[in-house]
DNA sequence: TGTGTCTGCCC
DNA sequence: ATTCTGC
DNA sequence: GCAGAATGGGCAGACACA
C-alpha cells in the first residue's frame, strides 16, 4: 500500500489531515496540560513522528492503538528506515549569508556534484543505502557498502550516514563530473564488472552506535562523523570545510570548491537552529553556486523556435520552449535545450501572445535539431531570450556546436532557466556556436585548457 | 539479435 | 534540479 | 516562509517490434 503512495501528492495536508482525525477520533484521551489548540498540536506530532519515521503502516497503527499524544514514544527514528535528507536553501552571495548568520557560528562545506546518499549500518553487519528520494539504492552500490564496512573504526557497532557519492578515478585522483557517475549499472550490480569508481565525501552523521543524533547540533554529529571513520583517498573523505565569517576567506573557499569540480558551497550553522530537519529545506543550510550569484555564471542569449503547449495551470498557454543557438558558418539554428522555468505567470502570458503571432507551419530549412524532438508550433526566428545555466553538457539530442567538440553530437545546458528577454537583440545575435563551443571547454573538468585564466605573477 | 521508444529516477 | 505563487 | 506545481538534461532498464 505504501509502496504506491508516492510523494507530490499533498502530503502535508494528508499529514495534517491525519492528525486532526486522531484528536475527534480520541474524544476521551488527554492532551498534555497547557495547550492552547489540541488540533494544530496534533498535527505538530504527526508531522514530527513522520519526519523520522516516515512509514503510514506504522503511523496509522501507532495512532490507532496508543494515540496521537503517545505518538512520539511509538513512533521514533528506526535503523534501516531512511529519512528524508535535510535540504538546502539556495543563496545569491556570500554577503547575503554573512548577513544572515552574523553573530552565529557557522561552517562552509564543498558542494560535491553526485549523488546523495543515505547509509544504514546496521548491529548484525548489514548495510543498506537510500537516495534522495529514500529508494533502496544497495544493489547499485556494493562498493559503497564495502568501503564503508572497511573504513569505519571498529568501535562503530551501527550508524546512519549522511553522504554524497561521487565519480572518482583513482589514477588520476580526480573527480569526475556528474554525467559520468550517471552512467553506472543501476541493478543487481557485481564489483568485478564496476567501470566507474565511486568516492564516498562524508558531512553528515544522523545514527551512532544506538543512538539518535538527529535532535543534536551538527557541532556534536560532526564531532561523532569523525571520530567514527579513516579517510582513505579516493574511497572515503569527509567533505571539505571550513569554520569563517570572514567575507574573503569564504569566497576563496566557493573559488577553491569550483576548482575542485564542485558545484559550491553548503553552509550550516553549527550550533543555533543546528539540528537536523528531515526534508526540510529550512534556513539552517544555504547552498551557494556560481550561477546563483547575479552577473556571474554561464549566460547564454538563445532563440526560440519552437514551444510545447503547457499543461495544468499552463493550459491556455506554453509550457516549455525549444531554444536555439547561431551558428554563422552554416547560417542555422541549432537547438541547445527546452526551457520551461524562470517564467513568472505575466511573462509567460506576454511571450506566448507574441510568439503565438510567429507561429509557421513547418520549421525552417535552417533549423538544425533531432528528428526525435516534436514540438506543438514552430516559430519564425525573432526573440532573443538570456538563459542562465549551472553547466554545459555533451547531448545525445541537442545540435549546438555540432562538429566543433564532438563531430556528431551537439551541447546542451544544465538546469536551464529564463532571466530576461533581450530586446536589445536580433536572433542573429544570439550566442554563437562558437562561443557555446568556448564556454564548454572553459569548464574546469575539460583539460583542453587554453591557458587564460592566468593568476597574476 | 538489434533498434527505437517510453519510464523512472538521478541531478 | 530551478523557479514562481497562493496561502 | 513553506508547500505545491509547473518545467529542464540525461542515463539505464524495460518493453515492443522487426
Amino acid at each position: 500500500m505504501q509502496a504506491k503512495l508516492r510523494i507530490g501528492l499533498a502530503e502535508q495536508t494528508l499529514l495534517a489531515a491525519l492528525g486532526q482525525a486522531a484528536v475527534y477520533s480520541e474524544k476521551h484521551s488527554t492532551p498534555p496540560p497547557n495547550i492552547q489548540s489540541p488540533l494544530e498540536e496534533a498535527v505538530k506530532i504527526v508531522k514530527q513522528a513522520y519526519s523520522v519515521l516516515p512509514v503510514y503502516d506504522k503511523i496509522v497503527p501507532a495512532l490507532l492503538s496508543d494515540g496521537v499524544w503517545n505518538l512520539p514514544n511509538t513512533c521514533s527514528f528506526t535503523l534501516g528506515v531512511p529519512v528524508g535528507p535535510m535540504l538546502a536553501k539556495p543563496t545569491k552571495g556570500v554577503s547575503e549569508i554573512v548577513q544572515k548568520f552574523q553573530n552565529t557560528e557557522y561552517t562552509c562545506e564543498f558542494k560535491y556534484d553526485g549523488e546523495r546518499a543515505q547509509i544504514h549500518y546496521l548491529e548484525d553487519g548489514s548495510v543498506e543505502i537510500y537516495s534522495r528520494n529514500a529508494e533502496r539504492n544497495t544493489g547499485k552500490f556494493p562498493d559503497v557498502v564495502a568501503a564503508v564496512s572497511r573504513l569505519k573504526k571498529s568501535s562503530v557497532g551501527s550508524f546512519v550516514l549522511d553522504c554524497e557519492l561521487v565519480a572518482y578515478d583513482r589514477e588520476k585522483q580526480k573527480i569526475l563530473p556528474f554525467q559520468v557517475l550517471s552512467t553506472r549499472a543501476r541493478k543487481n550490480v557485481v564489483m568485478s564488472d564496476i567501470k566507474v569508481n565511486v568516492c564516498i565525501y562524508a558531512f553528515d552523521m544522523l545514527y551512532l552506535n544506538g543512538r539518535p543524533l538527529i535532535q543534536e547540533e551538527l557541532k556534536v554529529r560532526r564531532e561523532c562523523l569523525y571520530e567514527s571513520f579513516e579517510e582513505e583517498a579516493g574511497f572515503f573523505k569527509f567533505a571539505s570545510a571550513i569554520t569563517s565569517n570572514d567575507i574573503d576567506e569564504i569566497q576563496k573557499f566557493l573559488d577553491a570548491a569550483v576548482d575542485g569540480s564542485c558545484e559550491g558551497l553548503i553552509i550550516k550553522t553549527m550550533n543555533k537552529d543546528a539540528t537536523y530537519e528531515p526534508s526540510k529545506r529550512s534556513l539552517n543550510w544555504l547552498k551557494l553556486k556560481k550561477d546563483y550569484m547575479d552577473s556571474i555564471g554561464d549566460s547564454l542569449d538563445l532563440v526560440p523556435i519552437a514551444a510545447f503547449h503547457g499543461r495544468g495551470k499552463r493550459t491556455g498557454v506554453y509550457g516549455a520552449f525549444l531554444l536555439a543557438c547561431y551558428d554563422n558558418n552554416n547560417e542555422e539554428y541549432q537547438s541547445i535545450c527546452k526551457i520551461g522555468t524562470g517564467f513568472s505567470e505575466a511573462v509567460l502570458e506576454e511571450r506566448s501572445a507574441s510568439l503565438r503571432s510567429k507561429v509557421i507551419p513547418k520549421p525552417k530549412s535552417y533549423y538544425r535539431y533531432a528528428e526525435t524532438i516534436t514540438p506543438d508550433v514552430w516559430f519564425e526566428p525573432t526573440e532573443v531570450w538570456e538563459v542562465k545555466a549551472a553547466d554545459l553538457t555533451i547531448s545525445p539530442v541537442h545540435r549546438a556546436a555540432i562538429g566543433i567538440i564532438d563531430p556528431d553530437k551537439g551541447i546542451s545546458l544544465r538546469f536551464p532557466r529564463l532571466v530576461r528577454v533581450r530586446e536589445d537583440k536580433t536572433p542573429e545575435q544570439a550566442s554563437s556556436s562558437e562561443q557555446v563551443a568556448e564556454m564548454y571547454s572553459s569548464q574546469s573538468h575539460n583539460q583542453s585548457n587554453n591557458q587564460d585564466d592566468n593568476e597574476d605573477d
